[in-house]
RNA sequence: GGUCCAGUAGCUCAGUUGGAUAGAGCGGCAGCCUUCUAAGCUGUAGGCCAUUGGUUCGAAUCCAAUCUGGAUCACCA
């Protein structure tokens, strides 16, 4: 990478013009902003006060060094107000498209022996997906190929939540109002049918409270006594008992939600390596309370419930152990880390999880430090910002929720409109285009959602429909298609261009972003961040276009020019096209 | 109330390990299809970086206080 080589060099110049230290001498190495000369700048007011020089003398010794020592790298430099800007050889840039103009796995890394777990999505068995598990899903995936693309060995995992008196309560409403109806009898998609039954449990249980309300109960106990609710609570300790009739029902149930996500789960391209369900995980964690009531990292109250007290790290008291013995959330988490940490042997654990749980994923962490578990340091939690609309959080009860098949299935049929309307691709076969509207309506879906900063909440305007043009996932396809269709054109084997060959400004700036590649691939691992890599191809595919309308690749002035420029669309064009594949976005070849 | 997060153009977002003149897209306005795909390109208008104070060669970025919005602090998951 060019700026840590310049570093380097930097730092070799330092010691040998001045003697100092590397750690004494900090300095930063950034590229240039546009409108001033050179290719990147070393900012000298840092070693200014250790050497107590002028920055223009240390400029001065400084770039005359790094010319003399650095030839075939460094060909030029100015100092600007503190600002020692240096201007990157030509030869550099031609050599390293010579090389990597074709190749796929320019900007990654080689296999580095950690092994990583990425949980997420980890859906509901009561209710479809919504736009919320949309961001889960594409940042998780996104996140588990960018790791491998940095050289991780990576297990993909998800954890159903199939239990628990929120199941139970769809099961009631279907038992009371369904009279046998299934999804493929009301010709509906599975998810949605069993959330459709939980919406009706909410309805009918709000009309058995006021009902009770007006006989004179309070709020609180007519929401305790409702009939519903006493048989959900009663479907619970039948389901805790393993009654054969419950359990029936709880299977078929949720197989019917599984086979509706799964037609979600394969239209985004979601896929898991592993998937854990909480009907199996959510008694574990208890040997661990025991082990920490050893260790007094826990202790038992009066009445029998066990907590750990973590008011010295600013937290609160917390309960792990309920006083009949059963386990809370976090106990399953705690026994669940565990699980996944023995039965593949991972170095660390990611969880992609939304931010309203940044307390609860603290405590877990917390917990696992004090009882001093192995994986305790592994453990770290994604936190993602919701999506929110402009009127604020969705909620289901107001009907404000923006379902996953619903937009999924508006983003194709505009893409569908766009691209008919547009009449470019009318030699397409009919399945052709249905898989280009896909790649398009899909690909548009997944950069609106990854291009944001992950821990940040974003806005989601219904009202407004998903951009096709301008910082956008059609953006870059149709970059990338433009490309494809001049190579489509140009076949001929081409022969390295001359290192010593001139380049216009345009074409040295495509270079130097292009190397800047491999940094954003390190860059977005370290943060755990796909919006890097989205918006460094936004940029990319932007600078192409410019030159694109300013110069011509087929025909170019000279053969020489038309050679180089078939390399620096080519390269372009396999890094759009890698970048693309990390976000999950597939890549049109014709648009 | 405690803790945490956020506030940048009309809107959606970059930029925050302190660096040069705060950037994109959308929307507005004015242009560009006899030449490689106009889902594109070029130009232009639009900013008290929430407010106030501090730290220093230098602050959108760090610190403090204030204002506004959000999350969380369950024997729910």
């Amino acid at each position: 990478m060019l700026s840590s080589i310049i570093r380097e060099k930097t730092r070799e110049a330092l010691i040998d013009l001045y003697g100092i230290e590397s750690e004494k001498g900090e300095f930063q190495v950034n590229p240039i902003k546009q409108d001033f000369s050179g290719d990147y700048t070393i900012v000298l007011f840092s070693l200014i006060k250790t050497l107590k020089i002028s920055p223009d003398k240390l400029g001065n010794e400084l770039g005359e060094y790094l010319i003399k020592e650095n030839s075939d790298l460094i060909t030029d430099f100015s100092i600007i107000k503190g600002f020692l800007n240096l201007t990157i050889a030509s030869s550099y840039f031609v050599d390293l498209l010579n090389k990597h103009y074709q190749d796929g796995c320019f900007g990654k890394s080689p296999l580095n022996g950690k092994r990583v777990m990425v949980e997420y999505s980890s859906p509901n068995t009561n209710k479809p997906l919504h736009l919320g598990h949309l961001r889960n899903n594409f940042l998780g995936w996104s996140i588990a190929e960018i790791l491998k693309a940095n050289g991780y060995d990576i297990i993909k995992s998800c954890i159903v939540n199939d239990r628990g008196i929120h199941i139970c309560k769809s099961m009631i409403a279907w038992l009371r109002y369904a009279n046998g109806a299934t999804p493929s009898s009301t010709e509906m998609k599975g998810d949605h049918f069993v959330g459709d039954y939980y919406v009706k449990f909410n309805d009918a249980y709000k009309q058995e409270v006021e009902e009770l309300i007006a006989k004179g109960l309070d709020k609180t106990s007519a929401e305790k006594e409702a009939p519903i609710m006493k048989e959900t609570q009663q479907m619970l300790l039948d389901w805790e008992n393993g009654k054969e009739d419950v359990m029936e029902l709880w299977r078929k149930m949720n197989q019917w939600v599984y086979d509706g996500f799964d037609v979600t789960y394969n239209r985004i391209g979601s896929d898991f390596d592993k998937t854990y369900y909480e009907s199996d995980t959510y008694l574990l964690g208890k040997d661990t309370v025991n082990l920490g009531l050893e260790k007094n990292v826990f202790y038992k109250k009066d009445d029998g419930s066990v907590w750990i007290d973590l008011t010295d790290e600013g937290l609160d008291e917390k309960l792990v152990l309920r006083k009949d013995g059963t386990s809370v959330y976090i106990t399953q988490d705690i026994g669940l880390a565990q699980k996944k940490y023995e039965e593949f042997k991972i170095d660390q654990s990611i969880y992609v999880i939304g931010d309203e749980q940044n307390y609860h994923m603290k405590v877990l962490q917390l917990i696992c430090k004090k009882l001093g578990l192995p994986y305790a340091s592994g453990i770290h939690h994604l936190s993602y910002g919701m999506v929110e609309l402009p009127t604020g959080k969705m909620k289901s009860r107001e009907g404000t929720v923006v379902d996953a098949d619903d937009l999924i299935k508006e983003m194709i049929s505009i893409s569908s409109q766009h691209t008919q309307s547009l009449g470019k691709v009318n030699d397409f076969e009919e399945n052709d285009l249905i898989a280009l509207y896909d790649t398009i309506g899909i690909g548009a879906l997944k950069f609106f959602l990854l291009r944001v900063d992950p821990k940040k909440k974003m806005i989601f305007n219904p009202e407004e429909s998903i951009d096709f043009h301008g910082f956008t996932g059609p953006f870059v396809q149709y970059a990338y298609a433009r490309i494809r269709s001049i190579l489509r054109k140009n076949t001929t084997e081409t022969a390295a261009s001359p290192s010593k060959i001139e380049l216009l400004p345009m074409e040295k700036e495509l270079l130097l972003l292009q190397e800047q590649y491999e940094t954003i691939l390190i860059q977005s691992a370290n943060e755990l961040n796909p919006s890097l890599i989205a918006i460094y191809l936004f940029q990319l595919a932007q600078l192409f276009n410019s030159f694109y309308a300013a110069h011509s690749i087929s025909n170019a002035e000279t053969e020489e020019k038309k050679q180089l420029r078939l390399k620096i669309a080519s390269l372009t064009s396999v890094i759009l096209s890698s970048g693309m594949q990390l976000l999950g976005i597939k890549m049109p070849e014709k648009m």
